[in-house]
DNA sequence: CAGTATACGACCGTTTCTGTCGGCTTTACA
DNA sequence: TGTAAAGCCGACAGAAACGGTCGTATACTG
């Protein structure tokens, strides 16, 4: 619960790799899984499906790869997860718009979704580049902790 | 993903509920049960959890039933959930103390670890009051926002 | 003693996640 | 022009987690 799945920290692990060599045009998704072990079939379909959403650049035939569709900056951890797993929401009943199926008493989903905008607030916030530089990244978090407080 | 379980819902409302009720002396997991239709045994098993953990105080036998164990301004969202789901960690890679099994190279789990930390903060500055009272959850959401950029 | 409630463990059906396989298309280069 | 390297795509199987039920034991009240 309240866990990444190991596909969305595998595409995570695959931009920050491309976001560390952006000396080569283009990384096949088995140079990415080789790099750190992960299984490479299940990785091309990671990234084919970051390729969808726009996020990478796809080349095939021989000499193909993956790229960056954008500055690794502009890239957050956000889109990645989401283009991944989907729409989250830190609830269980996920229909966004109507309430609980349960009753109408869950009163309890409302409050949550706040904390639900401020996680999407901090992802949104952290960009590939931010996990490709191995600085401090929490200066970054603090910045965003501020940022999504002031939009609440 | 990125998704409370049921039963962490389940809990947060039974404590919401419990804190909205503290005239009553106890109550029983049938009645909370059935003010939200959830069923019944598996709330039981629940409750009998969060007893366990300390959150709540239990009576067996006739007119027993449960009562928060503390005040609920001292009981955290954060600690139900880690009560019934367990500890907690945004990363795939659980085992908090060593490293990815992966690759030592699974760099990608500092920077996210500190994104873990600033959730649990703002989960751990939501009090079962606060999901009581309908009012203004954001405000203090709000307040913990900084407070949680304050401790990264 | 009888009834009500918690406590606890075993179990099962469903879903989700992870990973694999096979076949197809696109491209570069010899 | 042919072959190998890559991406693209759907189906599927094994494993794990989740949600929920059942039965039984234990504790307390009156």
């Amino acid at each position: 619960m309240l866990k990444l799945t190991k596909k969305a920290d595998y595409g995570l692990m695959a931009l920050k790799y491309l976001a560390e060599h952006p000396e080569i045009i283009a990384l096949s998704a088995k140079d990415v899984a080789d790099a750190y072990g992960i299984p490479a079939q299940l990785l091309a379909k990671i990234l084919q499906q970051l390729t969808k959403s726009g996020l990478l650049k796809s080349h095939a035939g021989m000499n193909g790869g993956y790229a960056l569709a954008r500055d690794a900056r502009q890239i957050s951890a956000f889109e990645v997860i989401h283009a991944i797993d989907g729409p989250f929401f830190i609830t269980s009943c996920t229909k966004g718009t109507k309430g609980c199926e349960l009753t109408p008493s869950c009163t309890i989903k409302e409050p949550l979704a706040r904390v639900n905008e401020t996680i999407a607030g901090v992802l949104k916030s952290i960009s590939i580049q931010d996990l490709a530089e191995h600085e401090q990244p929490a200066k970054k978090a603090l910045e965003a902790s501020g940022l999504v407080a002031l939009t609440l």
